[in-house]
Formats: C-alpha cells, structure tokens, sequence
RNA sequence: GCGGACGUAGCUCAGCUGGUUAGAGCGCCGGUUUGUGGUACCGGAGGUCGCGGGUUCGAGCCCCGUCUUCCGCCCCA
C-alpha cells in the first residue's frame, strides 16, 4: 500500500468540501446557542471501559468495529465511535450531576471500523445535542425540535421527514421483549438466517429487517401498543402534544428501534431518500439508563446526534465564497501603499488579497482567478497624481479614487450587496 | 464479515474482436508587442493505463491475486 494513500474510509476536506462541513457545524452550533446549549469538546479517544460500558460487553459493536489499541502504559484505550457516552464521562468526571440540567452540544471527528460506502466512513464527523436532567416528554420534544431546527437552518428540511417511534419504560419494554422473543420462536425455521441470529441477540431487529421473507412474519408481529403501561403511554401522548406545540411534523414508525437496553421512551431518525441505504441523517432517543450504568447517579437525559458528511451532501448549493478584493501595486514604491491599503482593508473587516509577482496582465489574472469582486490598482502614474484605479470586476467600469477614500467606498459596495 | 460493479492525464471520460509513438473536453502553464481579468485564437506541459503476478511474438484490453472507491447485505452505539 502506498504512503501517499490515504487510510481505507478517512478523506481529506479541501476547497469546497471543507467549506460545506464548516457551514453545517456553524449552522449548527447557531442553532445550539439560540437554545442555550453550550459547546462541549471531549477528548477524541477514552478508555475502552467508556465506550465498552455502554454497549455491553457482549455486543458485536464493541469487538468487531471500535479502533481500540494498548497504548505504551499497558492501557487499552479507543477511538471514540459516538459523543454520548463521552460526554456521559465528562458529566460524571467533573462532577455536573450536581448541577443538572446540562444541556450540550458538541461536534468532532468520530471512529468506526465499518465497511466504507458513500456517506459512511472510518473517520466521520458528527454534531450532536444532549440535554441531559430533565425526565419530562417536553424535553425530547423541544431537542427534536432543535434537530429540525438545524436541518432547517441548512435549508434541508424539506428534503428529510422524521420518524417517531416509543420504546416505553423499562418495564413495559422488557414485557414486550419477552413477547417477541416468544412470537419468533414459534416462526424460527421461517426467520431468514440473519433473524434466526437477531433472534438471540437482538430481537427488536427482527422488526426492522429488509428480508422478505421476514416481513410477513415481523408485521404480524406483537405491537409494543400492547404492552405499554400507562407511565409510557401518558409519556408517549404527551411527547405527541409537544412536538404539535412545536409545529414538529413527524410520521409514526413502529420499526425504529434502538438495541441496547439503556435507550427507553423516545427514538428518532430524520431520514431521506437521498442518499441510498444510508438515508439516516440526524437521529436520537431517549437513554434514562445510561449515565446510571457507566457509575453515575439514576440520570434521565435525551440526545441526539447527525451526520456532518451526509448533511454535507444534502445540501444543494455549496455555501457561498466572500469575494475578496485584490490590490494590485506595480513597482516598489507603489507596494508600500499597497501594504498600508491592505491593512486598511482588513481592519475594517474585508477580504483583501495581493500578489507578488507578475505584471498587471498576470495580476489581473489572478484577481479574476481567486473570485475578487473589485480590484485596486495603484502604480507610478496613479502614485504622482495622488488616486488609484477602482476596477469592479463584475462589470469592468473602472474609477479613479483617492486613496483615502478606498475603504469607504469598498465597504458601502459590501454593505449594498448584503442588502440584496 | 458476505455478494456485486468500477479503477486510463488535476477533473469528466473515449480507447473498436489484444497489434506499432495511449486520445478528447475542461482545467493548468505560455503567447496574441511594452500598465488591465473574464469571452476568442495559437502553442505547451502533464499518464508507473490502481498495484503485483501470469498467458502471448505482442496486454490499457485476456486470466489470477491484491488495494481503493461505489452499490446491496450485516451492523448501525
């Protein structure tokens, strides 16, 4: 393998890549802020205890697709492949069950070994939102109320449609677990291989398989309605209430669920039809339990978490360059005016670029290449009579300023067109 | 982890049943006289044909292996 390829699954973000990554975070970091959410940054990599605690010992996750390594002290420690339960640690750690509720936001590089595909990689990034204290229905629905929120700040709300389901509380959960164990067993031999494994291991994902001849069988299949007491189902109505106060619009789907018994009540997922099978674009739920189970005090907190690169590529239009402007001195004595230009400009806020090399042809050339909306030409001839050029790229009308009056006249120009 | 498809210049691709120095468009660089970009014209650079084996007089093209990307499945904390 080559070393100049990059590792199976990780990219590199340039040009505009990495202006539509930026432009999701910042979206949604804005949004997090309006409701009052503050940012959280966590290590990328923890014990392996951290991340092991919270899916079980047991699951497949934690021995087939964490990035986990002994580091030179004996430790095993692993590459975060999700933000709740670092986060979960951090709460503990510096002792915030004190002094709930926290509500966090926090965005960064996540890690999974997975089989890579578009829109799923070994190195992915996510944004992520968890408000962690509050046990009441309002609370998942104002964080799903955030979550669409981000989607609509990135103008994709209209491309995504979110799916709602309940996994009742603990208890009701665990009765209507029981049930499907039970209803499956009777149909085992007709389950297709892969169920007749989720079967042991995860019944709840029998519900949502895509083999044929699983569907008939999981359709009929025991409804959790059933087995809802009434603590979940007052929950269930009144996270309906909440999201319709909001103006939420969401779809029920029984088939969403969530495999670890941490997760109970509320499970989510904006979805799109946009980018194949990995559809999934910003999803979440309910996990009462969890903080609980990693050693902390009983803990009710709802989170959720989207995906920067799909949320990337759901965007229609790359987010926009702010057009600098390029100064254009010709001779050396005309670029030490240019450098205190430069300056000017870039104390009042704008962009401004200059070349070093080349004559005016060249440098006009490159103004044009870098996208500049205006440049300022300043040489011998405009030096002795005391004014630049101002040349407006958009149209070529050219004008002859004093070089006092540049910055003025350039940040009315900007001012006039964010108006537009 | 399983099944399948692709892999030729920076990018998008062409390359007929294996046959001499591998092509196009876009982009890039230079020029169309000396201080004016974008459109036009002329010219130029740039390719281990993913990588490694094999078959053949001869392989970008056929065979085997391998890697990447992509499409399903598994998984989806």
């Amino acid at each position: 393998m080559s070393a100049v390829q990059p590792v199976r699954g990780t990219h590199d973000l340039i040009g505009e890549q990495q202006r539509r990554h930026a432009h999701v975070i910042e979206a949604a970091r804005r949004v997090a802020d309006r409701y009052g959410f503050e940012e959280w940054t966590t290590p990328i990599f923890e014990n392996t205890a951290v991340f092991a605690r919270s899916l079980g010992d047991t699951s497949d996750v934690v021995s087939k697709e964490m990035y986990t390594f002994t580091d030179r002290g004996g430790d095993s420690l692993t590459l975060r492949p999700e933000g709740t339960a670092a986060v979960c640690r951090a709460l503990i750690t510096n002792g915030l069950t004190q002094s709930l509720p926290q509500k966090v936001f926090y965005a960064g590089p996540m890690f999974r070994y997975e089989r890579p595909q578009k829109g799923r990689y070994r190195q992915f990034h996510q944004i992520g939102a968890e408000l962690i204290g509050p046990g009441e229905p309002l609370a998942d629905a104002e964080a799903i109320t955030m979550g669409r929120d981000v989607l609509a700040a990135l103008g994709v709300a209209d491309e995504v449609t979110l799916e709602l389901n309940t996994l009742g509380d603990l208890a009701s959960r665990a009765e209507w677990r029981a049930a499907l164990v039970c209803y499956f067993s009777d149909y085992r031999e007709r389950l297709s291989e892969d169920s007749q494994l989720r079967l042991e291991r995860n019944p709840l994902r029998i519900l949502d398989s895509k083999a044929p001849e699983d569907r008939l069988i999981a359709n009929s299949a025991p409804a959790l309605d059933l087995f809802l007491n009434d603590e979940s189902r007052r929950f269930w109505d009144e996270l309906r209430r909440g999201l319709d106060a909001f103006g939420v619009n969401y779809t029920i789907n029984p088939r969403i669920v969530r495999g670890l018994d941490y997760y109970s009540h509320t499970a989510f997922e904006f979805v799109t039809t946009r980018l194949g099978s990995q559809g999934t674009v910003l999803a979440g739920g309910r996990y009462d339990g969890l903080v609980a189970e990693m050693g902390g005090p009983q803990t009710p907190a709802i989170g959720w978490a989207g995906g920067v690169e799909r949320l990337a590529m759901l965007l229609d239009e790359p987010p926009p360059v702010v057009a600098p402007i390029a100064v254009i001195p010709l001779g050396s004595e005309a670029e030490c005016m240019a450098i205190h230009l430069l300056n000017q400009l870039r104390s009042a806020g704008l962009r401004a670029e200059m070349a070093y090399r080349g004559n005016l042809k060249k440098r006009m050339e490159r103004a044009n290449r870098i996208g500049a909306s205006h440049v300022v030409i300043l040489g011998e001839i405009e030096l002795t009579r005391g004014i630049v050029q101002l040349r407006d790229l958009s149209n070529g009308r050219q004008q002859e300023i004093k070089p006092e009056n540049v910055v003025e006249v350039l940040c009315q120009v900007e001012r006039a067109e964010q108006q537009v």
